[in-house]
DNA sequence: CATGATATCTGACTAAAGTCAGACATCATG
DNA sequence: CATGATGTCTGACTTTAGTCAGATATCATG
């Protein structure tokens, strides 16, 4: 009962029956299993015919019908799409709208169920993001966005917190250099994101500068991301978007009490240097040539 | 993206996915999923038709065919019940016993890839034995065991374990009043154990004495299982025990490193009294009259 | 040993999911 | 604009799961 793989396989029959009693719940709106799946998948923003069929995986056949069952129903219309007019664009009807609102009611009474039946509730979610991000790391995306976006915004004012955690003293951001949103977009520099399905797990920036070389500056990781390596995949994508700006140079500083960062760099190619600017809070530089 | 509904539905879509992907698997060995899990009820140990039809909520008549299928594979062979000839006991015979195999090395080689790909791997269990203690809550059983079980032993030295980590000067059980096993056996006492599926997740002794009271011993809850109230549970069941017993009065010790464990006497009709031995770690003493 | 309860089995059914071949319209390309 | 590729649809199927009403054998009981 101590080894990891039962512990893995008890973990799996749980979730195996709690899984089966959310499609018993969906069934109770008297439609099959796979109709829901699709008006749902609709509902979800997924409107291309074809991209629903990967996402649930169905024959295209299966597919045609299910949709037409819900056309039937009045919940769904489909129109042919305006660049290929062989690709059908698939969108909720007012009808559809109103039945996808009442399977998210029954997805959404479903968790806040599960949450309200624990007393310790924040320590069952961050257990639930560090098993998903797990189960879905091979679909994690690395996306270049916007060093203003809400996905932006969001992982750095995690990462400031952590700072404040992980620093005896605290983190104040406007005491460190704050690099400027347009050192961190093309062409000067970068900002790339990592997606788990909708949540922002981890960034980093490229930041460009005018001294020959370019810094890379936020590197974050989410606390139930860690032990994936993804702060590795991170800091490759930035080297390589650093590579397509022609930027051969890279430094960057950091703090002892990320000894995991300091880590990181150091076995992938990174050499300490002195210090090379005034931010109060790093103690550790690094520089690396590519 | 934040909130906690959002969180628990990202939770459900990684999971769900990850659960399709171990049925597929099972479908691999050329038998509809039905007779596999059947096959696999057998496996584990359940034998009792009925029993296995219960588990796995199937229709007696489709029950029925899915055996009938095994047992025209050679998997399975089926006799009556030695004590009532209308139940039927099936069991797996050589060529089952080797396809059952195949179906745990299956289970067993996605358990492994799932940790392997993880760096944190110890996290990453805690966290499943978390989510798996929540989800089947309402399924633990609460079960009377003999003190010297395997089971109980576990679940002994896990608390040890935990009153090691938790007392400054730490913990060593031979310094402590070590109850004997006897006098936690029906009829002088009693010893419960909280089952999740095959894993113990708490216990507690009662242990009876000869000074016209009962005590209360080793009440542990896994760290896992926390927040799901089962220390109420456990202590409500040993009352129960005790009474059944014929004991009118109940007395435990315990240590203020314990906070939770005090307040959980507080709140449920506990009085604090003076110390009643002179057990070198307890520095609580609590009297509950039943 | 008659009687009602229980456990399993069989036959006859339905619903849902999935498969496959071919039809059809549309697209990209030379 | 002919041609092959692509996306969707339809018809004709199969498999799997599940339901339900008896039939049959056995059990517990008085």
């Amino acid at each position: 009962m101590l080894d990891p793989v039962s512990r893995v396989r008890r973990f799996n029959r749980a979730v195996t029956s709690a899984v089966g009693a959310l499609d018993t719940s969906f069934l109770g709106r008297g439609r099959p299993l796979g109709a829901a799946r699709v008006l749902n998948a609709i509902g979800h923003g997924r409107s291309d015919v074809a991209e629903i069929r990967d996402y649930l995986g169905l024959d295209s056949g299966l597919m045609s019908r299910l949709l037409r069952s819900l056309e039937d129903e009045g919940l769904v219309e489909t129109t042919a799409h305006a660049d290929d007019a062989r690709r059908r664009v698939a969108k909720l009807t007012r009808t559809g709208r109103r039945e996808f609102a009442a399977y998210e009611a029954l997805s959404n009474a479903q968790a806040e169920g599960f949450l309200a039946q624990h007393s310790q509730a924040e320590a069952l979610l961050a257990a639930m993001d560090l098993i998903a991000s797990a189960l879905t790391r091979e679909r994690v995306s690395l996306d270049e966005i916007d060093p203003q976006s809400e996905q932006a915004r969001y992982c750095l004012a995690e990462y400031y917190a952590e700072l404040g955690r992980r620093f005896k003293q605290g983190f104040d951001v406007s005491l460190s250099r704050d690099p400027d949103a347009k050192d961190m977009r093309r062409p000067r520099g970068s900002f790339i994101v990592a997606m788990s399905d909708t949540l922002p797990i981890g960034c980093v920036g490229l930041k460009g500068t005018d001294h020959g070389y370019a810094e890379i500056k936020r590197l974050w990781v989410a606390p139930a991301a860690r032990g994936l390596r993804l702060g590795r995949r991170l800091m490759d994508a930035t080297e390589a978007a650093a590579r397509e700006l022609g930027i051969t140079l890279l430094r960057l500083d950091t703090n002892s009490a990320l000894p995991e960062a300091a880590q990181l760099y150091r076995t992938t190619g990174w050499r300490e240097i002195p210090r090379f600017n005034d931010d109060p809070y790093p103690d550790l530089f690094f520089e690396k040539r590519i």
